[in-house]
DNA sequence: TATGAATGAGAATTCATTCAT
DNA sequence: GATGAATGAATTCTCATTCAT
């Protein structure tokens, strides 16, 4: 096996674990196991745990936020722009649901010991929106508006969702929470889209 | 100091290092010299590392669906509940940050470790909110909706804004980033009620 | 227990495996064992293994140094300060072989990671001898002189004679090496100190 | 570069490196880069780490123990052939300054591991100094004497000086230690040889 | 011969928990 | 109730050695 692969491997295998426990509730001993690689090799391939961790971050973070900008750029219109930038954060974040659960445990510790690469990204994104809203604002699209607000109700909402769907998979069909297993990530973007753009458009 | 003095003081301490650090980052050693007792007084009021987080998290979530339910129940229109249902969340979620954090983490895991009472807490401020939106529904005022990603919209947008109070401040204040500093939680949850509320409005 | 007996039996052990095994050489399990304590028990004691390391200098240098300075300044002439000061250390070293072994390794090293308050217990020594040299020399006793070369033959013969009692013990006795056992350290101090103040006198 | 040519390099790099930080001290890893050769190329050369050791010893030692004992046989009068024997084994310590640290070390350790050709040397340089002693005694040159004491006198001091050598140049020159700088090998062996020499003299 | 990758056996350190007073 | 000391079970990381090419 190439030396590529090997990394990628754990690599993967660790983005995966770091979402589910944590950062300190990750085991490395648990992660070679899970990998299928000896212990040694991760420290081969990854210096330590530490590193290990701002590897997989920046590898998972930077593809999203590539994503969403590249799909926003491709608009022209304001409005379009914003669902654009919406709907394919989820899309991508639901792709990777590593993404979600890391974010929302960095944003918990209060981003302190969010990696400097993995934190640009977030900021890339930030500013797309923020860009986003200022433009639709100066063509009279939009009204005033708070951006921080609005990226925490895109991130908040569809990481939320994201994080839920394997909650909500095995939770019992009651009738009381029988409606909530039906959506799907698709609809949820569209009418976390359709919320805030038509609560920015001015009537 | 009273038993109750003692056993308080480790609570509250233990809830801020559970949202700073999480359950798996919060060592015992470092919570007791945070609170100023000895280590093993710790176990004397606490049995053990999972019960204290059990306890604090009950401490912490149960006043808070107490007083979301109570605020709403003084309301009978379902647009002003679900005003007031959002407006007391982040009020509430404002004055103990703590909640915040550990509820962001919980999810990221997953929901799985979370202790039974905590999660039975969330589940009350989920079923008021439904009912909230059944009845403004069978009024005629709300068009149908989706009560989890509305859920999910208070929860995530007020949440990431009230962990990111501290984050904001230290933040340096570029051009860029300027009007980020200004907003407070009572303007966000304004911006989100009324947002969700003109999204859910017959026209 | 107390603290302190427990900590000081930690310390007398480590001496003793730094001594036989040098720092590298020591396993801190192996040293528990030794001891007779749980490993953790060395932690709560000692930090870490370089501070266990500096601490165990630490006590093993300085009475070393302490003794051989109250002997010297009890007398008041040049030559029998001399010969007090390399009677006194031969003396205070094969009371504690460990000086020995840890002074060689640490001069092998170049004394680079040698814990500073040792090193200075050295240097009380060695300015204690020039002193002396000095003094003799202003008083017309001794001819002028080299202090670190002396002060190199003092520690330099001494300390491989008391590491070398162990290992002539247990030597077979053949003819050759039959005279090599008798000698012991007082003998070897003396003979020492005679070839130095001999070569120092003014004839 | 042919087998010899990476042999010998590995073994003068590793020689260095176990002087200066002992067996356990040195690491295969570190001592690869040192050696700028890949680290499985080692073990192609020298089995393993312990006939690594063996193997640097052996080669140091032997030609350190073949010139004292061919300069000494060039000289036929017991006084002339001690002090032959003391300068020649300084400047040829003096040369390879290796020598001295590892056998600091190995002395420290009682000799316990000390690979046998290598302690053969040493005994055919202690068997030497004896051969010299029991000629000058039995031609009336020189009183009784030990010719353990002797040797460790020698050995001890030089080794020490050689040693002490690069630390003493990084020393600040204190108008107290001034001194100390000036010495060179040369002068302290003729002043331990004098010294010796002076004490075993038939007044 | 040379080398990047892999690995099992350790070794240092940490941590939740308990004990004795 | 409180506390210094002790400890077994991890947990992170290292290191000598080997493998495959």
């Amino acid at each position: 096996m190439t030396r590529i692969d090997t990394s990628r491997k754990i690599l993967d295998c660790a983005s995966r674990m770091f979402a589910q426990h944590g950062y300190d509730g990750t085991i490395m001993d648990d992660l070679a196991e899970q990998c299928g690689v000896n212990k040694a090799s991760i420290y081969y391939h990854h210096k330590d745990k530490a590193t290990l961790y701002d590897n997989a971050l920046t590898a998972i973070f930077t593809p999203i936020a590539d994503a969403v900008i590249e799909a926003v750029e491709a608009q022209v219109e304001p409005v379009k722009q914003l669902r654009v930038h919406i709907k394919t954060f989820a899309r991508v974040t639901a792709d990777n649901p590593c993404f979600a659960s890391i974010l929302m445990r960095e944003m918990a510790s209060g981003g302190a010991n969010m990696p400097v690469p993995a934190r640009q990204q977030m900021q890339r994104i930030l500013f797309l929106l923020m860009r986003i809203l200022q433009s639709g604002e100066s063509q009279g699209v939009f009204r005033s508006s708070d951006a921080l607000i609005i990226h925490f109700m895109i991130i908040g909402t569809l990481n939320l969702f994201v994080i839920s769907i394997p909650l909500r998979q095995t939770l019992p069909a009651t009738d009381q929470l029988e409606q909530l297993q039906n959506s799907n990530i698709e609809s949820a973007a569209d009418q976390v889209a359709t919320t805030i753009i038509a609560s920015l458009l001015v009537k």
